[in-house]
RNA sequence: GCCUGGGUGGCGGAAUGGUAGACGCAAGAGACUUAAAAUCUCUCGAGGAUUACCUCGUGCGGGUUCGAGUCCCGCCCCAGGCACCA
């Protein structure tokens, strides 16, 4: 409340608040009720921000880059630029009729040049810093959307847009380092102590990370014939010289192992390989494995197993042991078997565990099912059984009785190991084989033969941005691994020279310097413009920069951000990776760009369920505010349930709020003497303003409701009519506008007294025995003395205690709320 | 399996450890009306007494406390996230 004090001395000085909700994708079927549900609460919380005197920032503006509007363009073979247009202005107009005060001269769009040149540039600094890079590991590939998908993009095993099952392909990517931000992204969310817990866990979650420990294993081989020459070399004279020598030559290798538990290594009975680590492959093409046959089947199964193949399973553990090697567990020097087992990930760690059945419910599931032992090393020292912190180190001599924690750092010690962490997150697939989206500023040089030489890539000089995407007959993407833009000759060939800076300038193909250079004909994924869009609202319409200095230092950061969960792992963990960056090259002050993040909850169809095209349970806001009118829309939004919670659309309560507002309409009649209840406005003042700000906006109309009863029943002077109708002008700006014209009222917020708040006389609950048995009225703050005698005057008290000749125990009295007798 | 969040009337939902069910919807009764709609008044957790009283009641079982929807322990169920992460 405190902060709120600027409207008063300096009038000219207003603080300045950047309300933020998630901007939307312009889609076809235009704003649904989700979306009147987050915009309606922001604009409350907007509106409220200005009413008490703050200079508020509130825009908005379209993410309308992405898949649907390119899907629609080969269908129709429009450009996506003129359905993204008439998209946007439908949804703007919607914006309007729900009277959401955006500021709409200042509307902007990723798709807009202006702003997607300040992407690319965002992507050109991010490629300088080394952050940026091609890969061609296999990636994600949707074969109905043909293109590569970040992890994040993923369900399961399925393309979280079209439910299609995902193929790993191998094709030139642009990556982005955002493993190098994992340790800030996680440890930089305890600076936000305005965001909720469970978002933050569902970050960290996400990221992943785990400290443990590296360790090499070495590998040697043990082949089959050594023992059968041992056997035998008695009587098989001549086999065995040869043999010796071949031993003497025999493979030996070392591979690396991660694991979170080091102190359990004493206990490593196994080790497993990832079917796809390189050690495997190399094994096999020098013929070090006896059963090579039964491995490559294995491998070959892995291959071909989606994820959905491996739990439909059950998850049962299978794997095929590598005859012919075994590893050194290098605690104890003892050689145990190397497996390959598909439950250990190639991609996580280093690809190979070492495997303590003992203490480990995975290994011991394996090592069950192959009979393999099982070496308990750790003892539960713990008087709560249940309590695994407290375990000790047993069956290790050097070690024995060693605290968990103390033997992961001494035992990693002793075997050279290393200290490390490790992440879930993987870096960030940043192209996609599509026409609509940012062209990457780059090009690539050209080989004699006419070919693209990829390993030569240039950045495009800042002058030649935006690099503008070519209108197109054909948004068909090739299916080759290669978006549409790579067909159009007129963009990909361009001539030009490398300039001083080591950037790319296009010139003439008559100029000296011309040579020919080949555009990268990836485009950026839709996150690329949410990834910053926020800051480019400060100021959408600077030509020259990205935003202004005076911008930028007034609006630092995001105060409230509102949107839903369903960005909590992908679009919020881009955002603050990219602003981070931002903060690393100077661009922003700050280190985080949301200091207060809220989630909206679901609006449900009736009966509770999603609402959907296919269950035809859709509402259209346009349909509501037509029969009903913007302020019963927008009020009973507010008012079925918290903001943050979500729950099913109820016709029939719809008509309530409209009824409710019926009566705000008649209530001037009422005007006269003040309220009876001389606590009723101040009360009402207070609670709506501490609602808003909490976004309890369910409970602020409530509020209302009891202030509009209680003046309906015992009347109003004009003073609390005005403020009734401020504190009403948030959520039904439309009613607002119309009832306070006749008064030339201010739009400011009203002040309540706080002396006011409370009545002088308090009713006291009596509890005896801890049953509730009745009330009685007494001055506030009496003594407690005074409250106990006042309470033995009571009927109450003579029922139950002094006609039963009872002697309390005690008496507990607590201020104004409660007394409690004890018997 | 792990991590979150949640479980309160017929429904949406209120309750800094202090009168459970605010506010609203639905339902019932009544008033107005030729009638209906709208509007207004009253009732509305369950059971029993039927004047103003008692008993039970916030997913289940324990516990802490003068007092628990709220805190602790153990379960069950629902929703979301992650998912063989070593």
């Amino acid at each position: 409340m405190n902060q709120d004090n600027n409207q008063k001395g300096n009038k000219s000085y207003k603080k300045p608040y950047y309300v933020l909700d998630m901007f939307s994708y312009p889609s076809g079927e235009g704003l649904h009720m989700g979306h009147v549900k987050v915009y309606t609460a922001s604009d409350i919380y907007a509106r409220h921000k200005r009413m008490k005197g703050y200079e508020v920032l509130h825009p908005t503006g379209f993410d309308s880059f992405g898949l649907p509007a390119e899907q629609y363009a080969i269908k129709n073979k429009v450009n996506p630029t003129i359905s993204t247009k008439k998209n946007s202005d439908n949804f703007l107009r919607q914006m309007k009729d729900l009277k959401l005060s955006y500021d709409y001269d200042n509307v902007t769009s990723t798709t807009d040049p202006e702003f997607y040149k300040w992407t690319q540039w965002i992507f050109k600094q991010l490629y300088k810093k080394g952050l940026a890079y091609q890969s061609h590991e296999p990636i994600n590939w949707c074969p109905s959307c043909k293109t590569g998908l970040a992890n994040e993009d993923l369900e399961g095993n399925l393309c979280e847009r079209c439910g299609s099952v995902v193929e790993k392909r191998p094709l030139r990517q642009w990556v982005l380092k955002i493993t190098e931000y994992a340790d800030r992204l996680i440890d930089d969310l305890d600076t936000l102590p305005e965001w909720k817990d469970w978002i933050k866990d569902l970050q960290r979650n996400w990221i992943g990370r785990s400290e443990g420990s590296e360790i090499d294993f070495k590998l040697v081989s043990q082949r089959k014939d050594l023992s059968f020459v041992e056997r035998d070399s008695i009587g098989l004279v001549g086999y065995g010289t040869s043999i010796e020598t071949e031993l003497k030559n025999s493979y030996e290798n070392k591979f690396t192992i991660f694991t979170t538990r080091a102190d359990t290594l004493f206990g490593c009975t196994y080790t497993v390989l990832a079917p796809e680590h390189n050690l495997v492959s190399e094994l096999i093409k020098n013929n070090i494995i006896d059963n090579r046959d039964e491995v490559l089947k294995y491998i070959a199964e892995t291959k071909n197993k989606t994820d959905i193949d491996r739990s439909s399973e059950g998850k049962e553990k299978r794997g095929v042991r590598l005859e012919g090697v075994l590893a050194v567990n290098p605690a104890n020097q003892e050689e145990v078997p190397v497996y390959i087992a598909d439950y250990v990930l190639p991609d996580y760690g280093t690809g190979a565990i070492m495997a303590v059945p003992a203490h480990d419910g995975r290994d011991r599931e394996f090592a069950e099912k192959y009979n393999i032992a099982i070496k308990e090393v750790m003892q539960n020292v713990s008087d709560d059984k249940t309590d695994s912190s407290e375990e000790v180190l047993i069956n290790s001599e050097e070690f024995d009785g060693l605290s968990s924690e103390d033997a992961k750092n001494k035992i990693t010690e002793k075997v050279k190991g290393k200290v490390v962490k490790k992440y879930k997150l993987r870096d960030w697939v940043f192209a996609r084989q599509r026409y609509w989206g940012e062209p990457f500023p780059i090009v690539f040089a050209v080989n004699e033969d006419g070919s693209t030489d990829y390993n030569k890539p240039y950045l495009v000089s800042d002058v030649e941005l935006p690099v503008k995407l070519p209108l197109v007959e054909s948004y068909e993407p090739t299916g080759t691994g290669e978006s549409p833009l790579a067909d159009i000759e007129e963009f990909i060939n361009i001539y030009g020279y490398i300039d001083d800076n080591n950037e790319f300038l296009s010139c003439d193909k008559t100029d000296k310097r011309a040579k020919i250079f080949k555009r990268e004909s990836n485009t950026m994924p839709q996150w690329a413009g949410s990834s910053w869009y926020w800051l480019r609202f400060l100021d959408p319409h600077n030509n020259t920069e990205m935003f202004s200095r005076e911008r930028i230092e007034k609006y630092p950061e995001v105060d409230i951000y509102l949107g839903g969960v369903e960005h909590a792992t992908r679009h919020l963990i881009y955002g603050r990776f990219w602003y981070k960056f931002l903060y690393d090259i100077g661009i922003v002050p700050n280190i985080e760009p949301f200091k207060r993040l809220e989630t909206v909850g679901l609006v449900l169809g009736e009966g509770g369920v999603k609402m959907s095209k296919r269950l035809g349970n859709i509402i259209n806001p346009d349909d509501i505010i037509r029969e009903y009118g913007v302020d019963v829309t927008r009020m009973y939004v507010m008012f079925m349930s918290p903001f943050d919670g979500s729950s099913a659309w109820n016709a029939k309560s719809l008509s309530g709020m409209k009824r409710f507002l019926d009566r705000v309409q008649s209530l001037k009649n009422k005007i006269g003497n003040p309220c009876k209840n001389v606590n009723m406005m101040d009360q009402t003042i207070k609670k709506v303003g501490e609602d808003i700000e909490l976004l309890k906006f369910n409970t602020a109309i409530s509020q209302l409701m009891i202030a509009l009863n209680e003046f309906e029943e015992n009347g109003l002077s004009l003073d609390e009519y005005q403020k009734f109708l401020q504190l009403l002008a948030p959520f039904a700006p439309v009613t607002f506008e119309k009832l306070s014209k006749d008064y030339n009222m201010e739009e400011s917020w009203p002040e309540y007294d706080i002396n006011k708040i409370e009545n002088n006389q308090v009713t006291i609950a009596v509890q005896i025995a801890g049953k509730m048995r009745g009330t009685f009225e007494i001055d506030r703050d009496k003594e407690d003395e005074e409250v106990v005698s006042k309470l033995k005057e009571q009927d109450i008290y003579n029922k139950y205690i002094t006609s039963q000749n009872i002697e309390p125990k005690k008496i507990i009295v607590v201020r104004n709320k409660i007394v409690n007798v004890v018997i």
